[in-house]
DNA sequence: GTCTATAGGACGATAGAC
DNA sequence: GTCTATCGTCCTATAGAC
């Protein structure tokens, strides 16, 4: 995963791996049917440990509390897996028709979880938002976003960056 | 840079490149020096006509004004080049280090631009935010995800996006 | 389950004719 | 400024020994 997400898919050969988990290349071929299914592997289980990770928190009582809790996560899982979230993304081109359909029914469904919480919210009339789905990509792209500057070296904890995008994501769905 | 967008940098062959222009691979070298050059020719002309095409609006007086006008511009300008942004962003890690380090001035100050917006609204009142460059990074992640959903034969114009998304940016950011 | 060796082909870049 | 031809290297994947 570290691999693919420095160079890229099409750029890491399997020699280049073999050679980082200190085998020769073709003993790779005992794991791996091919360089592709490797990548979906990895894809698949990040893909299934964020569906896992977020099905396992316990589900707070308001739409309010849903979309804290659900801010939060996101960031906090995210910020500790910077290669995954980089190759889940990038890399989706890579994958073929197939492998592509199958993360893509991963990735509609985790972004479900958010846009079932934003209609419940509006429903009660906590939110405002145009479109639940369009708020819904919008959210998850701000929050992402956090991978491209963080740094764990910087002068922010991972929660204190949950705080501060809590902050903005409630004041930009708030009715 | 469709093809780079599409496939990868690494994934797309000079043979590859010559037959869509419909030339032999040797006489793409009469246009660049080498692939990499390429890619950073590319890249810079984007990231150069992203700053002249902002440099070239008029600003508006008040930081309200001026965030919305950025909203709008942002979402118009990134929905028209696709392809372009995907590279800018994807392929950063294929440039070396003397390129890549060109691109991310270009990227800078373009991300000043809206940093300074918000430096303005803030103190003026008008705007309450954690902290100017996390807001930055978050408001840009968030309008670039656009690019994410956005279909052109999709029931929504680029303008009517903008009007969305500017609501969410205004509320997000409101004092 | 690892190794060595290799098949068979694509790669970036260049040389030299025209 | 394009072509053909090619150099030297690297690629994925497999075969077969141990």
């Amino acid at each position: 995963m570290r691999l693919f997400a420095q160079r890229g898919y099409a750029a890491v050969s399997m020699r280049l791996i073999a050679s980082e988990v200190g085998v020769q290349a073709g003993a790779l071929y005992n794991y791996t049917p091919d360089k592709q299914g490797l990548l979906f592997s990895l894809m698949q289980s990040h893909m299934e440990d964020l569906l896992s990770a977020r099905a396992a928190r316990v589900t707070p009582d308001s739409p309010l509390a849903q979309l804290e809790d659900f801010t939060r996560f996101h960031i906090a899982f995210h910020l500790q897996r910077p290669d995954a979230v980089f190759v889940s993304y990038m890399e989706l081109r890579s994958l073929d028709a197939q492998n592509f359909a199958a993360i893509e029914t991963l990735r509609r469904r985790y972004e479900d979880e958010l846009e079932q919480i934003l209609q419940r919210g509006v429903q009660a009339g906590l939110f405002t938002v145009p479109d639940t789905k369009i708020a819904t990509m919008a959210v998850i792209a701000m929050l992402t976003g956090v991978n491209t500057w963080y740094r764990t070296d910087g002068r922010l904890s991972a929660a204190e960056v949950g705080t501060i995008y809590w902050n903005m994501v409630r004041k930009a769905v708030a009715a």
